[in-house]
RNA sequence: GACUUGGUAGCUCAGCCGGUAGAGCAACUGACUCUUAAUCAGUGGGUCGAGAGUUCGAUCCUCUCCCAGGUCACCA
């Protein structure tokens, strides 16, 4: 793939070669020792300005102003930006003032990666620079950064906004707009916090098979593949809960996975084809004790975000200290409908879902469509963090019935600012139980519901040698996340989203012109002037592109040698 | 999947009734030893997402396709 360069990429790799030619290696192998960063500079060095008198940092350039035989240029590292004052006869104290005025004015770009030594210091105006005293190339950048530049009020010009390339180049969003790194440091710090409170609690972290030969544990398309030398098709896993109840069965008290999982689905703002899911299984316990925990939990991981267990989503403050408030699917459709839809068949759903104008269809069994009642109308109302409890059976196949009520599981979802982020139950354990529920599945699947669960022999074997009462929890990280940092689509919280790949814009590769006999660095030339494949530079005349390839080179200030002219008449062969 | 908005220089965006393109930043040349959205003078840089059609002529009109965003549907 030969995509032809731009300007200013051409003049990077003619500058990256000129630092060569002067002994300069533009990616050198050494380690560069730095004792500073930017952030600790800021927050310290106006209490302790002694302790700053050498330090060594290191960063990208993301600005300069060149002022004759003295520059400011700003340096940003993983923890900020800081000044950087150059002054020529500082890094040049001889008579060769080369490294000034050929490789810091003419060779260095913005993007390139350098290490300063020197000391740090105020400006006339205030700002906390380090007066270079050394500098070292790091590593040379040879395409141009977008440059966002913000003013003293803090508002950005030209910023780096497009949701395509802020995506599908992510490192370039993220160094030109270093503030979404926010977004990442706090989604770990959700996942470590919350790992933290499991191992206190002695529950061990595990990991289960991704391929797996059926894929259960939730409802959803699966993406399926195939292994080789088993010659079998396997599944991405769309969740491991099966596998994690197995372990319980095994004699683990506590066990915990985060991990991907994956889903044939739609995408959306709220939906990408992988994503991260925390399911922990605790023995002995049940869906109440769950609630407990799951309160004690989120309260700690806000806290660790946000030092407050209060945070704003939207126009929305939500608080995730406990008691949440706790309402039973019945209860909370009557609450926000007026409709009590306990006590009724499959018909008055039917009747039920055409009065309020909720679209279903024939493969809707009677848990779906008290679901669709509830999608439609109550979950947008639950802002605050809200224990929708009591689920109908038929949707729930792995959940343990009701202690008290028939025709109800003990299950609850966690709704906060109107979706679900977490799921539990009492984890049915009968195997009998079990073995009918999924077979009843099966029916569903019959009736053209292709996401109902699939029989799986091997976890009813394992749940009839025994599981403890146990309860279960899944929590989607990428929600809560999303929560945690306020943003209102899976891609902010994602580092790589899922994109449809990017298009080629060439369909000419180089080797096509070297083919012919046209020298490689000769490629882009042509491809600039137009040439873009082999068909038309042979349809042009051959003593013409002779002529334009001397007058690029000339115009392009290209150091490289001039093809003779019989070696660019043999292109046209 | 449906509807809708967009795709123009490295980046952010203009571009009128159809006459093959402009600005700011970035880049390049030059000036400048405390600048900070540095400044001043000058210069270059474009397959106007892809293809087809209408037209003497298409960035612009029509159609198809590609990519992205939004809304909805599906989906926890």
């Amino acid at each position: 793939m030969s995509i032809a360069l731009s300007e200013q990429e051409i003049l990077r790799r003619e500058s990256l070669k000129q630092l060569r030619a002067l002994g300069i290696n533009p990616y050198p192998a050494e380690e560069y020792k730095v004792t500073a960063t930017a952030e600790e500079i800021a927050d310290n060095f106006e209490r302790f300005p002694d302790n700053y008198k050498s330090v060594t940092i290191a960063g990208r350039i993301m600005s300069r102003n060149i002022m004759g035989s003295a520059s400011f240029a700003k340096l940003q590292d993983s923890t900020g930006r800081i000044q950087i004052y150059i002054k020529r006869d500082d890094i040049c104290p001889g008579e060769d003032k080369t490294l000034y005025n050929t490789v810091f004015k003419k060779l260095l770009d913005i993007g390139d990666f350098v290490g300063v030594k020197g000391y740090v210091f105020l400006t006339q105006t205030g700002e906390i620079s380090v007066h270079v005293q050394e500098m070292t190339l790091l590593s040379k950048s040879l395409k141009p950064l977008p440059i966002v530049k913000r003013d003293e009020e803090g508002n950005i010009h030209d910023a780096f906004t497009d949701p395509e390339q802020r995506y599908r180049q992510r490192y370039v969003d993220l160094t030109v707009n270093p503030e979404f790194k926010q977004i990442f440091i706090k989604r770990s710090k959700v996942i470590s916090s919350m790992r933290d409170y499991f191992n206190k609690q002695g529950w061990l972290e595990v990991e289960t098979p991704i391929l797996q030969p059926v894929h259960g544990g939730a409802a959803a398309r699966p993406f399926a593949t195939h292994h080789n030398t088993l010659d079998m098709q396997l599944f991405l896993r769309i969740a491991n809960e099966l596998y994690l109840k197995r372990l319980i069965v095994a004699g683990f008290d506590g066990v915990y996975e985060f991990g991907k999982m994956f889903r044939n689905e739609g995408m959306d703002r709220t939906h990408n084809p992988e994503f991260t899911s925390m399911e922990i299984y605790v023995a002995y316990k049940d869906y109440n004790w769950m609630m407990a925990m799951v309160e004690e939990c989120l309260e700690l991981v806000t806290r660790a975000v946000h030092g407050i267990p209060v945070v704003q989503v939207g126009a929305n403050e939500i608080n995730f200290a406990g008691p949440y408030e706790k309402l039973s699917m019945y209860d909370s459709i009557l609450k926000y409908t007026g409709i009590d839809v306990s006590a009724m068949d499959e018909t008055a759903l039917r009747q039920t879902c055409a009065e309020l104008e909720i679209e279903v269809d024939n493969s809707m069994g009677k848990g779906k469509l008290i679901d669709e009642i509830f999608s439609a109308k109550v979950e947008a109302n639950l802002i605050q963090p809200t224990y929708i409890t009591d689920y109908p059976i038929e949707m729930t196949p792995l959940a343990k019935k009701h202690r008290s009520v028939n025709g109800l599981v003990e299950r609850f979802e966690l709704f906060v600012n109107g979706k679900e982020i977490a799921n539990a139950y009492s984890e049915l354990n009968d195997p009998i139980d079990q073995r009918e529920r999924l077979e009843e599945q099966l029916i569903l699947a019959g009736r053209g519901d292709d996401e109902a669960m699939a029989m799986d022999d091997d976890f009813l074997r394992s749940l009839e040698y025994g599981m403890p009462p146990t309860s279960g929890l899944g929590i989607g990280i990428d929600r809560l996340v999303m929560l945690m940092t306020n943003q209102s689509t899976i891609q902010e919280v994602l580092f790589f989203p899922q994109m449809r790949p990017e298009k080629k814009a060439r369909v000419t590769t180089a080797e096509d012109f070297t083919n012919i006999g046209v020298p490689a660095e000769w490629v882009p030339v042509l491809n600039k002037m137009g040439f873009n494949t082999v068909e038309e530079l042979k349809a042009a005349n051959p003593n013409k592109v002779f002529n334009d390839l001397g007058g690029m080179r000339k115009k392009l200030k290209l150091e490289i040698t001039m093809p003779a002219k019989e070696v660019v008449m043999a292109w046209f062969a």
